[in-house]
DNA sequence: TAGTTTTAAGTTTTT
DNA sequence: CTTAAAACTA
């Protein structure tokens, strides 16, 4: 096989090829940052289809994150076209995919929807009544827990996560409640599989029948239930290969047990193990700074990555005043680079919170520098679109308790929460279903709750008659597939902004969601404020719209829309992100299995990172995603560190991270104020001065006449842009049009806006 | 009871 | 400083 093999194979270094031919036994591949271990997974999946004849049907692989699981897909489909039908998923993604089919054997009932974390502790508010808010998230999060580590409530070892029998109760009324209502949360799409399985033996057998080959790809990441899940998935003809590397576990809070993989020869008898430590991304010196931080963690399984590019540019770490001059440290650096040729897309800006990106974000707004902000794309938590979702979420399972509640008195129509609870409760003495439950009562409502109620349930008819009949029942999207979207669409429609335009339909589902939304009021409601808070919540409301006009109008559609959203918020459908030139602002979780050319890790202090006062386990795992962070740098690094910082709005003194003590010196620049303890070498490199802001650096012109078509403006959240339109609207005063280089327009209502403005000129 | 104002609280990391 | 929850008023 070796000697003539095809040219894909060619490419594969000695260990990566190992691991591509390797047959047989459980297969663990221990890779390094930066080896290839997705070239050796994506190798492995083609070369098992073209060379060994393997049907793509039976292979089945596992990653944690969609980028991921879609990077793979396509990269195993470059190599051969037939990788298509092979399954790859996230975790989640296959749970659900598996419940759709097989949940009536736990009866669940195929239409669920997947609730999110602000659902379930919706749920569970209305179990705990008079609880504080903080402390019903806390226990959705100790339940979420359990789920990760397979425990039921009646489990022994749940005294491990909360040994009060308050605690058990909650639980167990949680699952009772959720199973009444017939939806799932994202620890029951690993759990209730796992449990189908060993509860019905047919259906195990079944799935083994199917799936020969399983591969897991971040096995350090997986949890309790999600090893249970694998061990169900495998019989004894199932080849199983995990990929993972102990230094990159970084999810312990969310259940992931580092065991799993420092364990699993133990666990699958006759493992194999191979090693991949040849760095193929970073320099030297920037896999040496990486590693002589970790290697102060502890119970690790040990490994040498050793780089294949060899020596280059040395790390610098710089200390700077606060986070302002961090900011424009960064800023700085980007558009000297640029000037020399670096496009923006070789940056990337880490950080700890997500919060830390808006200092970014605002200096770049400032100094034009184009950017990204990756994950924590709130788009789906705020408040119209969850309305909205709610309402679609209605629509296919009217015993969703928490979407009911959250959108039958949306805007106010005297359906007051003793109302609900009236319709609750008679709908738990039947099957559960609150519309038909209302319906019943209505006569007994008073005559503004009715007609409250009847507007409601008047929507949703209207709602459901959007849906074409071929998909009607539940039992038929039961057959459908959930997997991918419908195509593409590259187009982005029309549609922008415009605050004082109703919203409009489009095609496919989408023509459902806004009758909905215009129907039940929701949309008539947000219109009327837009205009004064100078919101963007219409404008949010088509894009939802206009997201969901590529799925089919009906139940099918509708469960594949809901699904698509609860699993992947990221919103990245950039066919082809690398085609745009800006840099990246993202934190360091978020960076797992990606690479750039240039990496700045920023706020690097105690408190910030390592976060607050971690210690052992917590601490190590701190100092992986510090590994992680640093290890996604192909040729420059940069640490940044500041003496000062505004937390909660105050200013604080800073101490630099343990982790720069840490250290390897020998393979630092150090510039900037060191504080004690610290060599600076090359003193003063020169430090940026910072910019005079362009904000507020000219008076506005008062009173009318203030704004001219064309003139160029600054806002604060959105940057540059120009006034395309002004409008008198009356006793309020006019309403400017802007339109933002983003591409972005919107109005403002000039008065209470003005505050956000600062004109810069028209001849700008 | 609905909508507003005041006060308090709190900020990891994510499928 | 920004958001969410309690308190208050029309």
């Amino acid at each position: 096989m070796a000697q003539n093999s095809p040219p894909y194979l060619e490419a594969l270094n000695p260990e990566q090829r190992a691991a591509v031919f390797h047959s047989g036994s459980p297969l663990l591949i221990l890779a390094g940052a930066g080896s290839g271990k997705t070239r050796v997974i994506t190798t492995k999946i083609a070369y098992l289809i073209r060379e060994e004849g393997l049907d793509p049907r039976s292979i089945l692989a596992v990653t944690f994150t969609n980028k991921a699981a879609r990077e793979m897909a396509e990269r195993a489909r470059q190599i051969d076209e037939r990788a298509a039908d092979a399954m790859l998923r996230t975790f989640h993604s296959f749970g659900a995919w598996f419940l759709r089919r097989n949940g009536t054997l736990a009866n669940l009932d195929s239409g669920f929807v997947i609730y999110d974390d602000d659902d379930t502790v919706a749920l569970l508010s209305t179990l705990m009544d008079d609880t504080p808010r903080a402390e019903v998230k806390q226990t959705a999060h100790k339940i979420a827990r359990a789920k990760d580590y397979f425990l039921t409530p009646d489990d022994p070892e749940l005294d491990l996560i909360d040994h009060r029998k308050k605690f058990r109760k909650t639980y167990a009324d949680y699952e009772e409640r959720m199973a009444k209502i017939g939806n799932v949360d994202f620890g029951d799409l690993i759990k209730k599989p796992v449990e189908i399985l060993r509860n019905n033996p047919g259906t195990a057998e079944r799935f083994r029948e199917r799936f020969r080959v399983i591969m897991v790809d971040e096995y350090q990441d997986a949890n309790i239930a999600q090893f249970e899940l694998l061990k169900e998935l495998c019989g004894p003809h199932t080849y199983l290969c995990v990929v993972g590397d102990d230094d990159q576990s970084i999810y312990r809070f969310r259940g992931a047990e580092v065991k799993n993989i420092l364990e699993f020869p133990n666990r699958f008898p006759g493992t194999e193990i191979i090693r991949l430590e040849r760095n193929y991304r970073s320099i030297e010196p920037i896999l040496r700074a990486a590693a002589s931080v970790v290697d102060h963690n502890a119970g690790r399984l040990g490994k040498k990555l050793l780089s294949e590019r060899g020596a280059g540019k040395i790390p610098v770490l710089a200390f700077l005043p606060d986070q302002d001059e961090e900011a424009v440290f960064c800023r700085v650096l980007i558009e000297n680079a640029r000037k020399s040729g670096v496009p923006y897309s070789h940056w990337a800006v880490l950080y700890r919170t997500n919060a830390q990106s808006q200092g970014f974000e605002h200096e770049f707004l400032h100094h034009r520098i184009p950017y990204r902000v990756v994950g924590s794309l709130k788009f789906y938590e705020r408040e119209e679109v969850k309305d909205a979702l709610a309402l679609l979420a209605f629509l296919v399972n009217q015993r969703d308790e928490v979407a009911f509640r959250r959108v039958v008195n949306k805007p106010s129509r005297g359906v007051g929460p003793a109302t609900m609870d009236r319709i609750v409760t008679e709908a738990m003495f039947s099957d559960g279903n609150l519309a038909a439950a209302a319906r019943r009562i209505t006569s007994e409502l008073s005559a503004k709750a009715r007609s409250g109620v009847e507007t409601f349930l008047g929507a949703l008819e209207k709602g459901r008659a959007a849906l074409n009949a071929d998909a009607a029942t539940v039992e038929t999207a039961t057959a459908a597939d959930t997997t991918e979207p419908p195509a593409k669409k590259t187009k982005k429609s029309a549609a922008r902004g415009g605050s004082q335009e109703a919203l409009r339909a489009g095609e496919g589902l989408s023509v459902c969601l806004v009758t909905l939304v215009n129907e039940a009021g929701i949309a008539g409601y947000h219109l009327s404020h837009d205009e004064i808070a100078g919101n963007q919540r219409i404008g949010n409301l088509q894009e939802l719209a206009n997201g969901a006009s590529i799925y089919p109008a009906s139940v099918t559609g509708l469960l594949q829309f809901l699904e698509h959203i609860e699993l992947d918020r990221s919103l990245e459908q950039d066919t082809d992100d690398t085609a745009v030139d800006v840099v990246t602002l993202i934190t360091l979780h978020n960076t797992k299995g990606l690479e750039f050319r240039r990496v700045i890790m920023t706020g690097i202090e105690q408190g910030v990172f390592p976060w607050e006062d971690k210690k052992g386990d917590e601490l190590e795992e701190e100092r992986r995603l510090f590994y992680v962070g640093a290890t996604r740098a192909m040729d420059e690094l940069y640490f940044s560190s500041c003496a000062m910082r505004r937390l909660f709005g105050r200013t604080m003194p800073m101490e630099p991270s343990l982790f720069l003590r840490e250290l390897d010196k020998e393979c630092l620049q150090v510039i900037g104020d060191a504080p004690y303890g610290f060599v600076s070498t090359a003193a003063g490199k020169s430090r940026p001065k910072p910019s005079a802001g362009i904000s507020g650096s000219k008076p506005q012109v008062s009173s009318d006449g203030r704004w001219h078509l064309g003139d160029r403006i600054y806002h604060d959240d959105h940057g540059y842009g120009a006034i395309t339109g002004i409008r008198e609207s009356g006793e309020d005063g006019p309403v400017i049009r802007v339109r933002f280089d983003t591409g972005r327009e919107q109005h403002f209502l000039s008065l209470h806006q003005s505050s956000h403005y600062t004109r810069i000129g028209s001849d700008d």
